[in-house]
DNA sequence: TATTAGTCTATTAAATCAATAGACTTATCA
DNA sequence: TGATAAGTCTATTGATTTAATAGACTAATA
């Protein structure tokens, strides 16, 4: 399950994405628009923000706003950076590979190939679901 | 990620699918060559057991053993059992879903949609993995 | 009937997640 | 130029979940 953090940060990010080139948006807004908690949405902010995904101005009139495009941020990227490996074994994680401590040899498990096979299935996905994409789709729905 | 509960569990099976047919095997040896702590193993086994995957022999020279036939159990069934739903978000988790805090209306949810599609190359790559697939390719590797 | 081994309830320890507090910094505009 | 609006950063707290342990109890069998 993605954490609320992380939920946090999609919602926030699609509301961004939303007001795309219309300059910065407050967090205060963002936060009642999408009933986050103003402080933990600060540092998720601020997160994104490392990340090069967001932007930010200081001082009165400032606020967050895109810093990539909308077509160039995917929910991959987003969840990485907030709930780390997207993978259910951290032996067949990518980013975040861990040797699994139960195992005896990584080479003769079969168990892995399984979710090989579905973090690849996953990583296509949601690589492939861009804010611009969910921000058509919404569109589409209403 | 998988719990360690649910991969203890998983490793158990595994080897109890190797034993398939040899009568029942105790719990202190599956904890040794698995190294499971023995008293959590024990309430995993007793979780599988009343799920009807495994069975139990009471007294001396009893244990567990697999109750179904090691082609109808699969990783699915065991980390639903173990870890609840698989899908990232509750409300596209078939098994355990509950509405979205998050969202406003789940009819024009944008983001859902790759949620649903991961959820369900997911489920198909893991019903469709089986203990005796498992150790048919635990064989083949060695 | 002693012994072996599973069953069950309760508790504790550790880790992670979610939220909050408050001081500090920077930029803008009157 | 200084009041103010807004983001930045560090630290802490509380809640929840996960992992592990303890010990008394029950059932089966040789």
């Amino acid at each position: 399950m993605l954490s609320k953090k992380c939920k946090y940060a999609i919602h926030a990010l699609v509301y961004l994405a939303e007001r795309h080139q219309q300059g910065p948006v407050h967090i205060q807004e963002i936060a009642e628009k999408q009933r986050i908690p103003k402080k933990f949405l600060e540092s998720i902010l601020l997160e994104l923000r490392n990340a090069k995904i967001l932007h930010s101005k200081k001082g009165k009139g400032g606020g967050y706003y895109l810093y990539k495009k909308p077509e160039d941020v995917n929910l991959m990227d987003i969840i990485r950076l907030m709930d780390g490996a997207i993978a259910m074994l951290p032996c067949v994680s990518l980013n975040y590979y861990e040797p699994c401590e139960e195992c005896r040899d990584e080479k003769t498990c079969g168990i892995r190939d399984a979710f090989i096979g579905v973090r690849d299935e996953t990583l296509n996905i949601l690589s492939g679901s861009t804010l611009a994409k969910i921000m058509q789709r919404q569109k589409a729905l209403k």
